[in-house]
DNA sequence: CTTGATATATAGATTCTCTGTATATAGAAT
DNA sequence: ATTCTATATACAGAGAATCTATATATCAAG
Protein backbone atom coordinates (compact mmCIF):
# COMPACT_ATOMS: atom_id res chain seq x y z
CA UNK A 1 0.00 0.00 0.00
CA UNK A 2 0.70 3.76 -0.58
CA UNK A 3 3.17 3.10 -3.14
CA UNK A 4 6.01 5.73 -3.93
CA UNK A 5 4.58 7.25 -7.90
CA UNK A 6 7.19 6.50 -10.29
CA UNK A 7 8.44 2.67 -8.36
CA UNK A 8 5.33 0.90 -9.45
CA UNK A 9 6.09 0.09 -13.24
CA UNK A 10 9.57 -0.89 -12.42
CA UNK A 11 8.62 -2.89 -10.30
CA UNK A 12 5.96 -4.83 -12.79
CA UNK A 13 8.83 -4.61 -15.22
CA UNK A 14 11.03 -6.44 -13.20
CA UNK A 15 8.22 -8.81 -11.87
CA UNK A 16 7.83 -10.10 -15.55
CA UNK A 17 11.90 -10.58 -15.96
CA UNK A 18 11.40 -14.29 -14.84
CA UNK A 19 8.59 -14.86 -17.50
CA UNK A 20 5.28 -13.98 -18.25
CA UNK A 21 2.54 -13.08 -15.99
CA UNK A 22 -1.11 -12.25 -15.45
CA UNK A 23 -1.93 -9.29 -13.31
CA UNK A 24 -3.21 -11.57 -10.58
CA UNK A 25 0.05 -13.38 -10.82
CA UNK A 26 2.26 -10.18 -10.67
CA UNK A 27 0.66 -8.46 -7.68
CA UNK A 28 1.08 -11.71 -5.68
CA UNK A 29 4.72 -11.95 -7.22
CA UNK A 30 5.63 -8.65 -5.97
CA UNK A 31 3.83 -9.02 -2.39
CA UNK A 32 5.36 -12.10 -1.77
CA UNK A 33 8.75 -11.02 -3.15
CA UNK A 34 9.12 -7.80 -1.19
CA UNK A 35 8.31 -9.86 2.37
CA UNK A 36 4.50 -8.79 2.20
CA UNK A 37 6.05 -5.12 2.61
CA UNK A 38 4.06 -3.96 -0.55
CA UNK A 39 0.82 -4.50 -0.94
CA UNK A 40 -0.18 -3.59 -4.75
CA UNK A 41 -3.83 -2.54 -5.64
CA UNK A 42 -5.52 -3.82 -8.37
CA UNK A 43 -7.08 -0.52 -9.18
CA UNK A 44 -3.67 0.43 -9.26
CA UNK A 45 -2.12 -2.54 -11.21
CA UNK A 46 -4.48 -2.90 -14.45
CA UNK A 47 -4.33 0.60 -14.77
CA UNK A 48 -0.05 0.58 -15.14
CA UNK A 49 -0.51 -2.53 -17.37
CA UNK A 50 -2.76 -0.97 -19.70
CA UNK A 51 0.10 1.89 -19.73
CA UNK A 52 2.82 -0.47 -20.29
CA UNK A 53 1.49 -2.19 -23.00
CA UNK A 54 0.73 1.06 -24.42
CA UNK A 55 4.44 1.94 -24.27
CA UNK A 56 5.18 -1.17 -25.97
CA UNK A 57 7.63 -2.38 -22.90
CA UNK A 58 4.91 -5.15 -22.37
CA UNK A 59 2.80 -7.06 -24.38
CA UNK A 60 0.03 -9.27 -23.49
CA UNK A 61 -2.29 -12.26 -24.68
CA UNK A 62 -5.50 -14.13 -23.36
CA UNK A 63 -4.08 -17.30 -21.83
CA UNK A 64 -5.46 -20.14 -19.37
CA UNK A 65 -4.24 -19.69 -15.93
CA UNK A 66 -2.96 -22.39 -12.93
CA UNK A 67 -5.98 -22.54 -12.29
CA UNK A 68 -7.79 -22.97 -15.38
CA UNK A 69 -9.29 -19.67 -15.08
CA UNK A 70 -8.94 -17.56 -18.32
CA UNK A 71 -6.12 -14.74 -17.57
CA UNK A 72 -3.73 -12.19 -19.76
CA UNK A 73 -0.41 -12.87 -19.78
CA UNK A 74 2.15 -10.53 -19.62
CA UNK A 75 5.57 -10.05 -20.91
CA UNK A 76 8.55 -7.89 -21.39
CA UNK A 77 9.56 -6.60 -24.59
CA UNK A 78 12.87 -6.04 -25.78
CA UNK A 79 11.96 -2.10 -25.25
CA UNK A 80 10.71 -3.14 -21.88
CA UNK A 81 14.14 -4.64 -20.84
CA UNK A 82 15.77 -1.72 -21.59
CA UNK A 83 13.45 0.42 -19.85
CA UNK A 84 14.08 -1.59 -16.77
CA UNK A 85 17.29 -1.10 -17.01
CA UNK A 86 16.93 2.40 -16.89
CA UNK A 87 13.94 3.05 -14.59
CA UNK A 88 16.47 0.63 -11.87
CA UNK A 89 19.76 2.76 -12.63
CA UNK A 90 17.41 6.17 -11.75
CA UNK A 91 16.33 4.60 -8.27
CA UNK A 92 19.24 3.45 -7.24
CA UNK A 93 21.05 7.65 -8.31
CA UNK A 94 17.83 8.73 -6.35
CA UNK A 95 17.94 6.45 -3.23
CA UNK A 96 21.69 7.59 -3.49
CA UNK A 97 20.83 11.07 -3.56
CA UNK A 98 18.17 11.32 -1.27
CA UNK A 99 20.71 9.39 1.53
CA UNK A 100 23.28 12.05 1.20
CA UNK A 101 21.22 14.31 2.49
CA UNK A 102 18.96 12.02 5.20
CA UNK A 103 22.40 10.24 6.24
CA UNK A 104 25.25 12.19 5.40
CA UNK A 105 27.51 10.54 7.43
CA UNK A 106 26.64 7.11 5.96
CA UNK A 107 25.53 5.78 9.42
CA UNK A 108 22.82 3.94 8.55
CA UNK A 109 20.78 3.14 11.66
CA UNK B 1 14.04 16.96 -10.97
CA UNK B 2 11.52 14.90 -11.33
CA UNK B 3 11.28 13.68 -7.14
CA UNK B 4 8.90 10.65 -6.04
CA UNK B 5 6.07 11.57 -5.04
CA UNK B 6 5.81 11.38 -1.75
CA UNK B 7 9.75 12.04 -1.12
CA UNK B 8 9.46 16.30 -0.72
CA UNK B 9 8.07 16.55 2.84
CA UNK B 10 10.67 14.41 4.27
CA UNK B 11 13.38 15.96 2.65
CA UNK B 12 12.05 19.28 3.53
CA UNK B 13 11.65 17.96 7.04
CA UNK B 14 15.21 17.15 7.27
CA UNK B 15 16.66 19.98 5.61
CA UNK B 16 15.48 22.44 8.36
CA UNK B 17 17.13 19.80 11.70
CA UNK B 18 19.89 21.73 11.59
CA UNK B 19 17.98 25.24 12.03
CA UNK B 20 15.32 27.75 10.16
CA UNK B 21 15.74 28.39 6.78
CA UNK B 22 13.82 30.47 4.44
CA UNK B 23 12.55 28.48 1.57
CA UNK B 24 15.18 29.58 -0.93
CA UNK B 25 17.81 28.47 1.34
CA UNK B 26 16.30 24.77 1.56
CA UNK B 27 15.91 24.38 -2.21
CA UNK B 28 19.51 25.38 -2.45
CA UNK B 29 20.66 23.41 0.69
CA UNK B 30 19.04 20.43 -0.87
CA UNK B 31 20.33 20.93 -4.16
CA UNK B 32 23.68 20.55 -2.54
CA UNK B 33 23.60 18.20 -0.16
CA UNK B 34 22.59 15.59 -2.89
CA UNK B 35 25.27 16.78 -4.70
CA UNK B 36 23.34 18.32 -7.44
CA UNK B 37 21.73 15.05 -7.54
CA UNK B 38 18.39 16.84 -6.79
CA UNK B 39 16.67 20.42 -7.79
CA UNK B 40 13.40 20.95 -5.86
CA UNK B 41 11.18 23.16 -8.14
CA UNK B 42 9.59 26.33 -6.69
CA UNK B 43 6.46 25.23 -7.51
CA UNK B 44 6.93 22.57 -5.56
CA UNK B 45 8.61 23.44 -2.71
CA UNK B 46 6.03 26.64 -1.41
CA UNK B 47 3.37 24.35 -1.83
CA UNK B 48 5.04 21.78 0.27
CA UNK B 49 6.06 24.68 2.85
CA UNK B 50 2.50 25.42 2.99
CA UNK B 51 1.32 22.12 3.39
CA UNK B 52 3.56 21.08 6.47
CA UNK B 53 2.93 24.15 8.14
CA UNK B 54 -0.96 23.32 7.79
CA UNK B 55 0.19 20.33 9.57
CA UNK B 56 2.09 21.74 12.11
CA UNK B 57 5.24 20.06 11.37
CA UNK B 58 6.86 23.18 10.62
CA UNK B 59 6.30 27.00 11.59
CA UNK B 60 6.87 30.56 10.07
CA UNK B 61 7.82 33.58 10.46
CA UNK B 62 9.17 36.64 8.52
CA UNK B 63 12.82 37.69 8.92
CA UNK B 64 15.74 38.98 6.63
CA UNK B 65 17.69 37.46 4.78
CA UNK B 66 21.70 37.05 4.40
CA UNK B 67 21.17 39.19 1.92
CA UNK B 68 18.90 41.79 3.45
CA UNK B 69 15.89 40.44 2.03
CA UNK B 70 11.99 39.72 3.40
CA UNK B 71 12.13 36.11 3.83
CA UNK B 72 9.90 33.61 5.60
CA UNK B 73 11.94 31.32 7.57
CA UNK B 74 10.47 27.78 8.63
CA UNK B 75 11.84 25.83 11.73
CA UNK B 76 10.76 22.44 12.69
CA UNK B 77 7.96 21.90 15.49
CA UNK B 78 8.01 19.13 17.56
CA UNK B 79 5.59 17.59 16.09
CA UNK B 80 7.80 17.84 13.03
CA UNK B 81 10.60 16.13 14.23
CA UNK B 82 8.42 13.09 14.93
CA UNK B 83 6.74 13.10 11.16
CA UNK B 84 10.22 13.15 10.33
CA UNK B 85 11.40 9.95 12.13
CA UNK B 86 8.14 8.63 11.31
CA UNK B 87 8.81 9.08 7.60
CA UNK B 88 12.30 8.53 7.54
CA UNK B 89 11.79 5.11 8.70
CA UNK B 90 8.86 4.39 6.22
CA UNK B 91 11.60 5.25 3.81
CA UNK B 92 13.82 2.82 4.29
CA UNK B 93 11.27 0.19 4.95
CA UNK B 94 10.16 0.95 1.06
CA UNK B 95 13.76 1.17 0.08
CA UNK B 96 14.74 -2.66 1.49
CA UNK B 97 11.42 -3.73 0.28
CA UNK B 98 11.83 -2.59 -3.33
CA UNK B 99 15.79 -4.01 -3.04
CA UNK B 100 14.08 -7.52 -2.37
CA UNK B 101 12.29 -7.37 -5.40
CA UNK B 102 14.83 -5.56 -7.64
CA UNK B 103 17.72 -7.31 -6.52
CA UNK B 104 17.06 -10.49 -4.13
CA UNK B 105 20.40 -11.90 -4.09
CA UNK B 106 21.76 -8.35 -2.89
CA UNK B 107 24.36 -8.56 -5.60
CA UNK B 108 24.24 -4.70 -5.92
CA UNK B 109 25.65 -3.47 -8.78
C1' DC C 1 -25.18 -24.28 -2.40
C1' DT C 2 -22.50 -21.21 -0.27
C1' DT C 3 -18.09 -19.52 0.56
C1' DG C 4 -13.35 -18.20 -0.64
C1' DA C 5 -9.82 -17.70 -3.91
C1' DT C 6 -8.95 -16.50 -8.52
C1' DA C 7 -9.16 -12.96 -12.21
C1' DT C 8 -10.16 -8.62 -14.80
C1' DA C 9 -11.97 -3.98 -15.30
C1' DT C 10 -13.27 0.92 -14.75
C1' DA C 11 -14.92 5.30 -12.71
C1' DG C 12 -13.86 8.74 -9.63
C1' DA C 13 -11.30 10.91 -5.94
C1' DT C 14 -7.09 12.29 -4.16
C1' DT C 15 -2.71 13.94 -3.93
C1' DC C 16 1.71 15.50 -5.50
C1' DT C 17 4.89 17.63 -8.41
C1' DC C 18 5.85 20.44 -12.32
C1' DT C 19 5.55 24.34 -15.77
C1' DG C 20 4.73 28.81 -16.41
C1' DT C 21 4.05 33.21 -14.89
C1' DA C 22 4.10 37.39 -11.98
C1' DT C 23 6.13 40.36 -8.63
C1' DA C 24 9.91 42.64 -6.21
C1' DT C 25 14.51 44.06 -4.29
C1' DA C 26 19.73 44.04 -3.45
C1' DG C 27 24.00 44.33 -5.19
C1' DA C 28 27.35 44.25 -8.83
C1' DA C 29 28.84 45.64 -13.14
C1' DT C 30 28.96 48.73 -17.13
C1' DA D 1 22.13 55.88 -14.35
C1' DT D 2 21.12 51.53 -15.94
C1' DT D 3 21.20 46.89 -16.71
C1' DC D 4 21.93 42.38 -15.30
C1' DT D 5 22.06 38.57 -12.02
C1' DA D 6 20.93 36.45 -7.85
C1' DT D 7 17.75 36.45 -4.30
C1' DA D 8 12.95 35.61 -2.68
C1' DT D 9 7.90 34.50 -2.64
C1' DA D 10 3.55 33.14 -4.70
C1' DC D 11 -0.17 30.92 -7.29
C1' DA D 12 -2.89 28.94 -11.20
C1' DG D 13 -3.28 25.18 -14.01
C1' DA D 14 -1.63 20.93 -16.04
C1' DG D 15 -0.28 16.31 -15.71
C1' DA D 16 0.39 11.93 -13.82
C1' DA D 17 0.04 8.13 -10.73
C1' DT D 18 -2.08 5.70 -7.09
C1' DC D 19 -6.00 4.48 -4.33
C1' DT D 20 -10.96 3.36 -3.04
C1' DA D 21 -14.91 1.42 -4.36
C1' DT D 22 -17.47 -1.25 -7.16
C1' DA D 23 -18.96 -4.67 -10.63
C1' DT D 24 -18.53 -8.97 -12.93
C1' DA D 25 -17.45 -13.91 -13.45
C1' DT D 26 -15.70 -18.68 -12.71
C1' DC D 27 -13.61 -22.55 -10.18
C1' DA D 28 -12.99 -25.60 -6.30
C1' DA D 29 -14.05 -27.02 -1.75
C1' DG D 30 -16.99 -28.04 2.01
Amino acid sequence: MDLLQGTLDMLVLRALILGPLHGYGIAKALRSQSGEALAIEFGSLYPALKRLELKGWISSDWQTSEHNRRARFYKLTAAGRKQLRSEYSKWTDFVAAVGRIMDPDGAAK
